[in-house]
RNA sequence: GCACAGGUGGCCGAGCGGUUAAUGGCAGCAGACUGUAAAUCUGCCGCUCCUUGGAGCUACGGAGGUUCGAAUCCUCCCCUGUGCA
């Protein structure tokens, strides 16, 4: 993987024992005032931005396996801590090379921190200043997680860009508990910086990568109030991170407001780092948050709708198991490049769902992956060419009924 | 032929005098899913009619009977399984 000849500007302050720290560089290539174009040059390549990236939650992104995964254009991958760490166990992962060779994904990849899961393992946890109790989904046994132990698991898995440790601010919540939430968070953040910074040159690869680490984003949490999104920006931002992402949204509150809390954080964020906005969304959404300036995003719904036999079309959603599809010999989606709708039919994948076959998990997931990296390339080409406002608007039509 | 055991809504299978259009499961039909406790979850699922709610009709192998009231009890018949002839 050669290296961009980009900016460094998202270079972590460095302690005096790490001079030789090499974060990410994000090479801006466009920016058109509605969303921008870049290069994010990781350790383990590179990226084109606005990106989607696929959920791989247990070191897999369930149903594809990672050659298909590679063959749809995917540039960066989503791990997760606390699933990776009940199991097989980070230091099993370390031992064995790190996540990338674990898995045999030579791409980039991003861990989350286990903050999601302080929001969704609610009926499992107990939050304290120290950190998160937590009762494994697995088994029921007790596990602690604090930003320190977020960031050691992190390490070992070795990814390439690592989150803070925050804490998922619930919907609705009230303007108290999002203050409080946001203040912990913020001083999860420092904690987290404070112990990546001090035990970075423990990842995995770091001897054979001469020089490069991981890189930490930072997370802005405030709920539905867009001072106090203000706020955690503005704090956050003073720990120069290499790049930041936007959490808490798309947990239950109308579209409207996540559009009004991204616009009102967007500018508060470093327009020279990435930014990310986390968990979303449904294609047009993705290409709406493109369209306003975020860089990242990632989202499990491609792969789990797949799974329940949702599938995105050019056309708009389509419910694989309807039973208008029985004897459609027609492709899954006529403007669709991807190896599924080129050799299958509806009927077809239809008869896979509803025989319960695993191969429809394959063939769906295969496809709503592909869609929306399509959709994420075709916003990236859309920029080039400035047409990005009429493929937003194309977007939003075809998503709202079926094909 | 005799003796047991059975015949319940598309299928399997509860119920064994009223609160039963009849528990469950499957199949079927539709819906939901947003940093993955998710190959999960929800709703509908005899027929007809009116607006939610309801009204009427038809239903537990068949025909009779007992009872205020039967899928449930009795009699006969038909059918299925197992055992003995």
């Amino acid at each position: 993987m050669q290296r961009a000849t980009g900016c460094q500007n998202g270079r972590i302050a460095p302690p005096s024992t790490m001079a030789t720290a090499m974060p990410l560089t994000f090479s801006i290539q466009q920016d058109t005032g509605a969303g921008r174009r870049a290069t994010m040059q990781l350790p383990h390549g590179a990226v084109e931005t606005p990106v989607f990236m696929p959920v791989g939650t247990a070191a897999t992104v369930k149903a594809v396996p990672q050659h298909l995964l590679e063959e749809a254009g995917t540039q960066i991958l989503l791990g997760n801590t606390y699933h990776l760490y009940l199991r097989p166990g980070h230091e099993r992962i370390r031992r064995l090379g790190g996540l990338h060779r674990f898995m045999s994904w030579p791409r980039a990849i991003l861990t989350d921190s286990g903050g999601f899961q302080v929001f969704s393992l609610n009926a499992l946890r107990t939050v304290s200043e120290e950190g998160v109790r937590f009762r494994s989904h697995l088994d029921g046994s007790a596990h602690f997680f604090s930003p320190e132990h977020s960031m050691d698991v992190q390490i070992a898995l070795g990814a390439d860009i690592v989150m803070a440790f925050d804490e998922c601010t619930e919907y609705p919540a009230t303007r108290e508990r999002a203050r409080a939430s946001l203040e912990l968070t913020q001083r999860w953040a420092v904690r987290s910086r404070d112990h990546f910074l001090a035990h970075q040159q423990e990842v995995p690869w770091y001897a054979e990568r001469q020089g490069q680490t991981q890189n930490l984003f930072g997370i802005v949490q405030g709920g539905m109030y867009a001072d106090l999104r203000r706020e955690s920006a503005e704090r956050l931002v003073e720990l120069d991170l290499p790049g930041y992402a936007m959490g808490g949204l798309s947990v239950g509150e109308p579209r409207e407001r996540t559009r009004e809390i991204i616009a009102a954080t967007l500018p508060l964020l470093p327009a020279d780092k990435p930014r990310y906005l986390m968990g979303v969304g449904y294609p047009d959404e993705i290409v709406e948050y493109a369209a306003m300036g975020v860089d990242m995003m990632d989202c499990v719904l491609p792969t789990r709708a797949a799974r329940h036999g949702l599938l995105f079309t050019s056309q708009g959603r389509l419910n694989i198991k309807n039973q208008r599809y029985a004897e459609d010999q027609g492709p899954l989606d006529p403007e669709c490049k991807c190896g599924v709708c080129q050799r299958y039919t509806r009927a077809y994948l239809r008869h896979l769902f509803a025989a319960k076959e695993p191969l429809a998990a394959v063939l769906h997931s295969l496809h709503n992956l592909a869609f929306y990296l399509d959709t994420m390339q075709s916003v990236r080409d859309a920029m080039v060419l400035g047409t990005l406002p009429e493929l937003l608007e194309r977007v939003r039509q075809r998503q709202g009924g079926a094909a």
